[in-house]
RNA sequence: UGCCCGAUAGUAUAAAGGUAGUACAACGGUUUUUGGUACCGUUUGUCUAGGUUCGAAUCCUGGUCGGGCAACCA
């Protein structure tokens, strides 16, 4: 507890704590997802804030899927959502249900009943509305809200026993009709649902509201430090006021900022439209803020993390720029890709001074930022290349160290090479760029004496193998979508998705696989998609490489 | 117009009454067989008006702005 960064508000809480010996020094977080859909980034930070404060204060962390609502969830997202915090490198103590409490939380109520500060209440969704009165007038209390104990045990007992339809009652708490705080007008506790739940099947028709089943559950565990975002805190008051009312164990909630990424969605509702809707190929689309689909488009654990930890946490509300996302994701990736030759944009490239039918075989280190390059690999070159068409220009402007007639670049690892002349169809495309080595120049034995600014990445064309390239770019047009007029999906990105089907590689990528980063030089960092095949290569790009190149302005 | 939370460079996040710092971004440069990396440098900030104090980003009061709260959702 010695490091120079300084504690954020959590932190700071828990020390306190520690300090003043409360819970006998124990720390016990949890992380408490409803399994209604994937976890996304902004999940991620509530993941690296539970375990992490749990990790640096010798606690533990359980997962616990808070499961009330039977009707929204379902046993596909539990599995994801533990795949997903597994992949993220945390384990959890326990494995947990807030159903697991079920039995326990009915006795709460009746408990409470008993106390008499809980009632049986027969009104309609609209009337309770109505009667909770608005935030400056208070509410009205309706003729249920005498009933006796007898009686509101009774009718819980009957509501159990399913002797009424969806609706029909509702258990509330006895609070305060004339709160300043709506939440404490009598909220509910139980209301009637006969559904089938994904764990206790047909067991109940009468389900716990989040109100009174998430802090009965972390009392229950024994949790010391209950971590949520900032719309609970008006929940805070009846957190509170449930676990005084029960006796149990005093449990304490704090809340912090959730995550906002520009240029994306994060509500679960906007994400399944969007799945549901086919704007996206699913919870794991690669353009996806989940955690699956950063998975899948390369995005490592560490790197998660690390922007977790760089995003700071705080009680204001806060709008993170995607490129720090990507700034932590090149750092990780810088270290641990293999560099690999691939041309996206092929266009040809014939040597006319190298001998027909020749074949060299080139060295390159998998990675210059390892001590000793992290070891080499081979690949053929040839009289004929194809290279990037982006690196030829006609009229190249000033300052542009890549090929023009005329003008030198090094190939990678091999030979520098001088731009002589270029082919055009009968429509004005170019197809052919020729141009003539020089032997005396050949990377690791050059005695050329020339020093040329611009290095270029190539494939031998006999050689190549293809694979289809995909590149993302931002799923919206505008940096907060939900925040503009009209429905969000308005400002989808057309162009989020660009497939290049035919990209050149060289020989050594039909060794990737699904999650091992590689960087195509020059061109980004990318990764084999999950669904590609022997048959057919499919490589999603992860990021692009910091482009310092700023073409001038063309007059 | 009730209650609650918040306000520090473009974006985040520190400074617990005593030099406003860090990161990302942007911009400039050095190195470079990736226009990458690394390294160096530059620009940019305490919402506002009062008050307390020798001294206020910090404490107090008013205002302004942003967000949340009246689901049988979590």
């Amino acid at each position: 507890m010695s490091e120079e960064r300084s504690l954020n508000f959590l932190e700071e809480i828990v020390e306190e704590d520690i300090a003043a010996g409360k819970n006998g020094g124990r720390v016990l977080t949890r992380f408490p997802p409803e399994p209604n859909g994937y976890l996304h980034i902004g999940h991620a930070k509530s993941i690296c804030l539970n375990f992490g404060l749990a990790q640096k204060y010798n606690g533990k962390t359980n997962l616990r899927f808070d499961d009330t609502n039977p009707t929204k969830e379902e046993t596909e997202y539990v599995d994801s959502i533990k795949d997903d915090v597994k992949w993220l490198g945390f384990e959890w103590a326990n494995e947990l249900y807030a159903s697991d409490y079920f039995d326990q939380i009915y006795e709460f109520a009746v408990a409470l009943i008993k106390k008499g500060l809980a009632y049986v209440d027969d009104s309609s969704a609209e009337e309770i509305a109505a009667q909770k009165g608005t935030p400056t007038e208070p509410g009205t209390p309706n003729q249920y809200r005498s009933r006796s104990v007898e009686e509101n045990l009774q009718l819980f007992a009957d509501m159990k026993a399913g002797k009424y339809p969806d609706g029909a009652k509702v258990l509330r708490a006895k609070v305060d009709l004339a709160a300043p705080n709506m939440h404490l007008r009598d909220p509910l506790m139980y209301r009637i649902k006969h559904a089938h739940h994904h764990r206790t099947g047909d067991k109940w028709c009468i389900y716990p509201m989040y109100d009174f089943a998430h802090g009965q559950s972390d009392a229950i565990e024994q949790i010391t430090h209950s971590i949520c975002t900032l719309e609970f805190i008006p929940h805070r008051a009846l957190y509170d006021w449930f676990i005084e009312q029960l006796e149990l164990f005093p449990s304490k909630q704090y809340e912090f900022a959730r995550l906002n990424l520009n240029y994306t969605v994060m509500s679960k509702r906007k994400l399944l439209q969007l799945v549901t809707e086919g704007h996206v190929e699913g919870w794991d689309d690669p353009r996806m803020p989940t955690i699956s689909g950063l998975r899948r488009r390369g995005y490592t654990p560490a790197s998660i993390r690390e922007f977790c930890e760089r995003i700071g946490v705080a009680k204001r509300e806060n709008m993170i720029d995607v490129g720090l996302l990507e700034f932590c994701i090149r750092e990780d990736l810088n270290k641990t890709a293999w560099r690999r030759m691939a041309v996206l944009d092929p266009i040809k490239c014939i040597l006319t001074n190298y001998p027909e039918g020749e074949t060299e075989i080139m060295h390159g280190e998998n990675n210059p930022e390892v001590e000793g390059g992290d070891g080499s690999r081979e690949f053929p070159f040839s009289r004929e290349l194809w290279i990037e068409r982006e690196d030829f220009m006609e009229v190249p402007p000033k300052k542009f160290f890549r090929l023009g007639v005329g003008l030198m670049v090094r190939l990678k690892n091999a030979y520098i090479i001088k731009c002589d002349d270029f082919v055009k169809d009968a429509d004005g495309n170019i197809t052919e760029i020729h141009c003539s080595y020089l032997p005396e120049s050949k990377s690791g034995h050059d005695t050329s004496g020339i020093n040329v600014k611009g290095t270029i990445h190539w494939i031998s064309v006999p050689h190549a193998k293809t694979a289809e390239v995909r590149l993302y770019d931002r799923l919206f047009q505008v940096e907060n979508p939900q925040n503009e007029d009209g429905d969000f999906k308005d400002y989808l990105n057309p162009n989020s998705l660009q497939i290049l089907p035919t990209a050149y590689i060289e020989p050594d990528l039909a060794n990737a696989t699904p999650g091992k980063p590689v960087q195509f030089m020059r061109k980004g960092y990318f990764t084999l998609d999950k669904y590609s095949t022997a048959d057919k290569l499919v490589f999603n790009r992860t990021v692009t490489l910091k482009d310092g190149w700023k073409s001038p302005p063309t007059p």
